[in-house]
DNA sequence: AATGAATGAGTATTCATTCAT
DNA sequence: CATGAATGAATACTCATTCAT
């Protein structure tokens, strides 16, 4: 079984593209052979079955995501611009692979296999540092509180970001400006001062 | 003395966690009959098939939420109690059923029938209204700022309660209290005033 | 289990009618149970399967058929009108059970009992006599070779009567008529005197 | 060297068989694949459904016999020859296949799909004219009368060997000779000259 | 006697996986 | 290396039969 290659890239892709699509079940080998451009037989000289192909679907997708969001931390920018940039960032991940991983690990925990699930449980952990790592950022330019554990401000950023999403469902292309009430939210909170 | 409609009523309940379980398709039509204490003929004679029940089951889920929210709602309280409820309600309900169907109406759409998405669909923006309708309160009362749109600031609640419970995923007996920093963000946000 | 009565005979005669119209496998015994206005349970009080169902049926029908025959051969009449009685009786037989038992016995032997298809089989046997007596009063009369026996003339009289009717299949309400050439035939054969 | 298509050939051949021996309903698939030395996923491969391959099997039936019966008609023989050989070929095939499909069509047509019933009607009619053609060449011969159309003398023909391979049932290897009773019915009637 | 709700044995079909070429 | 024809285990669903009422 061959570890490397572009043929396995390939079908790593297209398997992404189809599982996202129609679901674990409703994706058929047959389906990707022929998307990847290659024979039925030839799936298994990469990949021991179908399980481990959606995980390594799986685990492709989450790195993508990381390095996306290493990059928005990698920016020159402000902390406001770097936040602004996720939440951007986001909307693209998201109409690209929708939520089946990143927010349901959990419930998918009967289709990943259990060595998969641990993996990218820890990698999703890396991306919780990556978003806190930006508000520390934060912290030391001064406008974001200290008293509050960066990870749980990470937690009201990123769960507030997903649900806007389903919320606007409809609008995916629209950007999110640094105006927009959303983000006054995320800064400033409900409470009347 | 069974109630008429009871075994229909446990059919659901037990399809229902099973689905949550494990999932659509590695739920077998005899596991829901063995778990619901009934033949598999029996099934079918309250269910149409295996898409059936797991529409109604779906459907019955969101509407429990319904019920416990506007629960919640209904409670002769003020904005900062009813809050606090919706957080540690939730965290009971996501301990049931957790997310697989409010998170993923969208991604499930090729399990679920078109017509049952588009009656989950509406039934989803009941719960955004009933939040809505509690964050009107917390205005009324002053203590919620009102240039924001009660259902954007819905958003917010319910994407960083969502995230902050798959954060504390481990600590799931752990009640949210009225001192907790997560609420303290919500309510200020994580700017420095 | 009774064995004689009204209720009895409808669910025979309704019974057959589905059968034939729908064959054996696909009349269910709900549609049977609902055809007789009785209820599922009552078809068992008469009968014990139903294979037994369809086996009384078919003889039932096979004894409909002698009777219908038996009727024509007592008439007053000459062999000429028997004979041309025969075959517009046969036409209104096939039109209401077809063909499917009296030329099919052996192709059925898989559905009907061991014990019925010997049972048909000898009563198919009478229907033979039956027709040979009529042709015995033809040779009485003198309008009928005697050298050929009179059960081998009974052949070439209804397979011809079946096979017309197969092609004749479109104009079923046609009567045949006593100077129709298909009864030249049968008189004269086809050779050139 | 297996040819292309034996296959499909093998299983529509040990299909035939055995709708023949034990009806469509009680053949089951499993039956057929091991009958034909096959997977039961390999049926699949080569037909649609079990009811593809029983219409299939009954259109191949069916187109057997055509070309046997254009056999005789090819011969080089006068007309008497032809007509024996007829009934003497159709014993052969009766044996084989009994009359589950010619003589049947119209009561199977809830087992066929009505494409297939259409198809076989359109392949009966050319047996008739191939019959026909037969009597066409006796006419010429001058040994059949010409006032009678040849396609109801071939339903006298084709009914009267078909009943008088039932009633002779018991002795299917006897062959008929050409002074049979029942040939000189055909030719002479039973009308006394 | 009459019923019909409950049942589970039985079957067509699907699809991941194998392996001869 | 690459293939796809062949496979059979696995599963939703049907319907004759039973039996408590």
């Amino acid at each position: 079984m061959k570890v490397k290659g572009q043929k396995r890239q390939d079908i790593l892709k297209y398997a992404g593209i189809l599982f996202k699509d129609k679901g674990f079940h409703n994706t058929k080998m047959d389906d990707i052979a022929v998307a990847a451009g290659v024979g039925k037989g030839t799936l298994y000289e990469y990949f021991k079955s179908k399980q481990d192909i959606f995980d390594e679907a799986c685990i492709e997708y989450v790195e993508l995501t990381i390095e996306t969001i290493q990059d928005v931390s990698n920016m020159e920018s402000t902390f406001d611009e770097k936040l602004l940039a996720l939440f951007n960032v986001k909307v693209k991940m998201e109409s690209e692979f929708e939520n089946i991983i990143i927010d349901n690990v959990l419930s998918w925990k009967n289709i990943m296999s259990e060595k998969t699930v641990k993996t990218i449980i820890k990698k999703i952990s890396e991306i919780y540092k990556l978003v806190a790592t930006i508000i520390d950022q934060g912290k030391e330019e001064g406008v974001v509180v200290k008293n509050i554990p960066s990870e749980i401000i990470a937690c009201s950023i990123i769960g507030t970001m997903s649900e806007y999403l389903v919320y606007n469902i409809k609008n995916k292309d629209n950007e999110i400006k640094e105006n927009d009430l959303i983000i006054d939210l995320l800064y400033n909170g409900f409470a009347v001062k």
